[in-house]
RNA sequence: GGCUACGUAGCUCAGUUGGUUAGAGCGCGGCACUCAUAAUGCCGAUGUCGCUAGUUCGAAUCUAGCCGUAGCCA
């Protein structure tokens, strides 16, 4: 089963790539870059051989894991996805992925294709409702998938576990065989609660789904794992959660929500409408339907991580099918990236984000020693540090830069900069052109290692050339100029070819060189005839060596970002000898009636004044929208009335009044601190509106 | 537990449908050169191809089992 992606006729092909979207909730790291690096690589090829290429991508915006840890940061959802996107699109920036656009899950965009699929499947009866049973958070009154449940392993007894699987012995169970199960969200016993939810029916696919396998769409480890699932017979797959729940609500069904895993890959149609809406979309004549119409013959790509197979091979093929697109012409799934042959670990300073790296190494470095490793398949690839920085010298600073830098120093010196009108060897030159084919059948077959091995054999030549003409012997020698001139002529046109091969691997240094040439940008036909009679500019080092220190520097780097991340994680559990929790600990614990009992609401302070008579109470009016209360509270030397005025607070709604000198308290204020002028009282964030409850 | 992939020189990896003395780069030893970011060229040593048993005239390559590593199990 070959995924040998034939161009239907030798003009150029539109071609549609994407890789698969990062989630928002943490940083990029080097694991991701595998798969950005590779799917730019593929994608910066397509376009240097002529083909109209477009590469999108987008952040996968949705979920519990976003709309909780927004929450633990104090800030909205929106906030945080904006704030993650942003430093997304700088690290990929850097790493000099070369998106045609980057959008979000979370657009206009994305919400109509979502519905519309899910509508057009609905319609034709590929949606089933079923009511299932789920755990359930008491506390915080929500659902809880899976891994926020925490417990320990039915089988080994392992603490700590989530609810899906245990890390210590592997053993896979569901959550409710969990013992002591917990709430990771609030620690609270989960409860079991029946919710309705909608399913989509995967089995009617079937029949289309193994034809779309055997047809060359993917590869042959893929399609035997595609196997195994058909044989296990397809399951229906639930695509809706219930409130609370960041993501988009299903039309006909309020209070139910689009599973993320539903709208993450209909992302790739939604970025790649918006830059078809886009002003460069629309100077292109970028047409979405030209793409993504049943009919269509356009190829589309989707590279993803192996461990993401089955949300791309099944459900989105089934579900794009289902609401009449096309289904992609082709998946690419890739392994995953160890360092020093095991997994990435933070204890080692291994799990490196691509900013640690950045901030202490040049990307092409990775991009280079990742190109060296990747094939086609879906084998993990190990990025060894001693390997990386002994290949990346040895490759690209001894081998491929040496050839330009021993050959410009005399062109500049003695020929002010200028190449010799012909090639003393053109034969030589036609031997590298020719390998070009195969180079490009390679980058073609996604062999990028391949590739990389073919290109440093010719480059290995190139310098063997220079080598058994020795320049600078000519150069010493009265009478030889235009044999000297020639050698490097050919020599600097050697390496022209070799740094034009690399660049969908090192977009920079071929710009540098490109730079250095005083040429334009390189693509694969230009690269065919020779450059002679032409004027270059003076050589600068195009790529400094890797040193080790900078090597040691990146895991220095990633422990610190362990050390920091971990403290933040275990401060509030550590026992002081002094402070808040020492001078008044926390009180007996109560079960959840007797907290539902204090019925708390937000309220609006509309009047604040002085009590005549008392040091330190402020008077009170507050609004709980619809009824009014009068409250006393002693909060006169932390606040100035007029600052209270129109804030919006916290108060007990339900405790008795008590009758006080100076009236009738209706209730009270909720506030921290030791008194005098350290009170501070609570406030609601934007959006409350008095009277809610608090809970 | 089930399934999948991988296991080839000190390191990182190639080895196409089984076919003569198993390859590359790095590293290592030696020599040469000095144009070049101490880069380059030439020569050399290095392997029970995870283990065991089979199929075959012939196995790194096919089969089975075992050991180790990684991953997947919606």
């Amino acid at each position: 089963m070959s995924q040998s992606s034939t161009p239907a006729a030798n003009g150029p092909r539109d071609i549609l790539i994407t890789s698969a979207l990062p989630y928002a909730n943490g940083p990029i790291h080097i694991g991701h870059l595998v798969e950005y690096i590779q799917t730019d690589i593929w994608s910066r090829f397509q376009k240097m051989r002529g083909h109209n290429c477009w590469y999108v991508c987008a952040d996968d915006a949705h979920g519990t894991p976003i709309m909780l840890k927004a929450r633990q940061e104090g800030i909205t959802p929106e906030e945080l996805i904006a704030r993650v996107a942003a430093e997304h699109q700088a690290d990929f920036a850097e790493f000099r992925v070369g998106f045609d656009n980057y959008h979000s899950t979370h657009s206009d965009e994305n919400r109509y294709f979502a519905t519309l699929i899910y509508a057009r499947n609905r319609d034709k009866g590929h949606i089933a409702k079923r009511t299932i049973e789920q755990a359930f958070d008491p506390v915080e009154q929500m659902f809880l998938p899976d891994r926020f449940i925490k417990g320990e392993c039915p089988k080994c007894g392992a603490a700590d576990q989530y609810g899906d699987n245990c890390e210590v012995c592997g053993a896979s169970y569901s959550p409710a065989e969990l013992k002591n199960p917990r709430s990771a969200v609030s620690g609270a016993v989960p409860e079991q609660r029946e919710s309705d939810h909608y399913f989509f029916k995967l089995g009617d696919f079937e029949q289309m789904l193994k034809t779309w396998t055997r047809g060359g769409s993917l590869q042959r480890e893929v399609a035997n794992k595609l196997d195994e699932w058909f044989d296990a017979g397809l399951q229906e797959w639930d695509i809706s959660r219930d409130a609370p729940y960041f993501g988009f609500e299903i039309p006909d069904h309020p209070g139910k929500f689009f599973y993320v895993w539903l709208d993450a890959p209909i992302g790739y149609l939604a970025s790649f409408k918006n830059l078809c809406d886009s002003e460069r979309g629309k100077a292109e004549g970028l047409d979405f339907d030209r793409f993504w119409a049943p009919d269509s013959d356009a190829e589309v790509y989707h590279f993803i991580g192996k461990d993401i197979i089955y949300f791309h091979a099944l459900f989105f093929p089934a579900m794009l099918h289902g609401a009449d697109f096309r289904t992609p012409s082709a998946i690419f799934a890739h392994g995953f990236l160890t360092v020093d042959g095991q997994k990435m670990s933070k204890s080692r300073g291994t799990f490196i984000k691509a900013r640690t790296y950045l901030d202490h190494l040049n990307p092409e470095y990775l991009r280079y020693y990742f190109a060296a490793k990747l094939g086609p398949g879906v084998d993990d690839i190990d990025l060894s540090l001693d390997d990386f920085q002994a290949r990346v010298n040895a490759d690209l600073v001894g081998k491929v830069v040496n050839i330009a830098s021993r050959s410009a120093g005399f062109v500049t010196k003695r020929f002010e900069g200028r190449l010799s009108a012909a090639l003393p060897e053109p034969a030589l030159f036609d031997a590298f052109v020719a390998a070009g084919e195969s180079i490009a059948g390679a980058y073609e077959k996604r062999e990028f290692s391949r590739a990389v091995r073919e290109i440093m054999a010719f480059a290995d030549r190139a310098n063997q050339y220079i080598d058994e003409k020795a320049p600078w012997v000519v150069a010493k020698q009265e009478g030889r100029d235009d044999e000297l001139q020639a050698i490097c002529t050919q020599g600097l046109n050697l390496f022209r070819l070799l740094i034009g091969w690399l660049k969908p691997i090192l977009p920079g240094t071929a710009e540098a060189a490109e730079d250095f040439l005083r040429i334009p940008p390189l693509t694969w036909d230009t690269l065919a005839s020779p450059l002679l009679d032409h004027e270059i500019a003076k050589f600068k080092p195009l790529m400094t060596r890797v040193d080790p220190k900078q090597i040691e520097a990146v895991l220095e780097a990633s422990k610190e970002d362990l050390t920091a991340a971990d403290a933040k994680k275990t401060r509030p559990h550590e026992t002081k000898t002094e402070g808040h929790l020492v001078k008044d600990p926390i009180a007996d614990t109560i079960d959840f009636d007797a907290f539902a009992k204090v019925d708390l609401r937000i309220a609006r302070i509309v009047e604040a004044g002085p009590v005549e008579g008392a040091d330190k109470l402020l008077q009170l009016t507050l609004d709980l929208g619809g009824e009014t209360r009068n409250v006393f509270a002693g909060i006169s030397k932390a606040y100035d009335p007029k600052d209270l005025e129109g804030r919006l607070t916290v108060m007990v709604a339900n405790l008795a009044p008590r009758k006080m000198r100076f009236g009738v308290s209706e209730g009270m204020v909720l506030a921290a601190g030791p008194g005098g002028k350290d009170i501070f009282i609570l406030s609601p964030d934007d959006g409350a509106e008095p009277g809610m409850k608090v809970k």
